[in-house]
DNA sequence: CCATAAAAATAGTGATCCCTATTAAATCAT
DNA sequence: ATGATTTAATAGGGATCACTATTTTTATGG
């Protein structure tokens, strides 16, 4: 990650992860289709030719600054999921902190990816594809840390971890939808208190 | 429910009921920002001064058609909640009637209600806040039900019925949005089975 | 200083957005 | 038939949509 060497030509005004930090706020907080070019090149104070040299296009960018976010907030939910823990904390550990980003002071309500891009018009089909195609990876991370609980004799041979990864899933975006709807945080956590108690193996093994 | 006397000028070529009815599935599908009035328009076989004098507005006719579609479903739904059901039984019944509602065949996938205009540019604030009453309506249903079902000794008299209701509510949220991403009637009741095994109670008093 | 390179700014493009002033058509009452 | 009444159709208005061809500015290399 070393400074890139002065290069010929023009300096850039806007520094590309500002202006991708700019642009995951707006379309966190209004959507894909509710936040327009406008919008955006105003709020990174560039005008439009700047912003389709820099990211190509409103599709692009969209799909750059969802990288660039989750690329934030991978790291440290991966290390709560996949760490020594007993499955059952790890879990609990990792839907405390989705609860803490659904409410973040000064920043939009809800996650970026749960409850985005749900219905949309014929011509954004494949930026809603690419939104159910994050949220399926994501229940497929909580399904291999599941079936690594049936490993460990955390969770009964027989579960049905896909399904419970799901029932999970549908917890994350149910707390996105009710933080929109400005649930706060301790709400929340009360919300997930309920739902580890479906949590069908043997607790803190 | 009396067939309108025909009266002076030029009938009407569209039925109101069936207006409503095209909007809804328009808007269920793509959400109010992803439908544009031509769409509406095309889709009704009407032009765009038909559509106003009958509707008023775009977000009036959104209104409306959230109504009627409500109505449709709400006499089934509230029989099942208000049934003479133990109240677990009465919320089995009521989360398979929603998932069934979230993958009829021909029809859009997930609820019109449950996933609306979550993200949404500021100027559409006010049907944001339409919707989400809408949401704030259904749980405190559910709040009221469970209320019920502690006076009936059917759950612990210290059990928090608005948390609990806000759980199902965010299960009801989460079915909704993996709808939308696809996922068929079996799988959602798998999942609902998962979400019943939270109930505090005693089953089936 | 001059040529080259790279990015920014100007000034738009055609398409689509939600909505409406006006005119034409179709019915009923007399 | 005529006038009154109600709705439909025509034709577009002003704003905004995502996007871009062209020109201008600011840097480096020689």
């Amino acid at each position: 990650m070393e400074k890139q060497v002065r290069k010929r030509g023009r300096p850039r005004l806007l520094d590309r992860d500002v202006g991708l930090d700019i642009a995951a706020r707006l379309f966190w907080e209004r959507g894909y289709e509710g936040t327009s070019t406008a919008d955006l090149t105003k709020a990174m104070g560039i005008n439009p030719p700047t912003l389709y040299s820099m990211f190509g296009s409103k599709e692009d960018l969209y799909r750059q600054a969802l990288d660039f976010s989750i690329a934030r907030e991978s790291t440290r939910r991966s290390q709560i999921l996949q760490s020594h823990l007993p499955a059952y904390d790890a879990l609990r550990l990792y839907l405390y902190d989705i609860a803490d980003g659904d409410t973040q002071p000064d920043k939009p309500r809800g996650c970026m990816v749960s409850t985005a891009v749900l219905q949309h018009a014929e011509e954004n089909a494949s930026v809603a594809r690419m939104t159910a195609a994050l949220r399926e990876a994501a229940i497929q991370t909580l399904k291999a840390r599941f079936d690594r609980a049936v490993e460990d004799g955390e969770l009964p041979t027989q579960t049905d971890t896909d399904t419970l990864a799901r029932f999970y899933g549908a917890i994350i975006q149910g707390m996105s939808a009710q933080a929109c709807d400005g649930a706060c945080n301790t709400r929340l956590k009360r919300l997930i208190d309920i739902a580890l108690t479906a949590w069908p193996g043997e607790l803190r093994t």
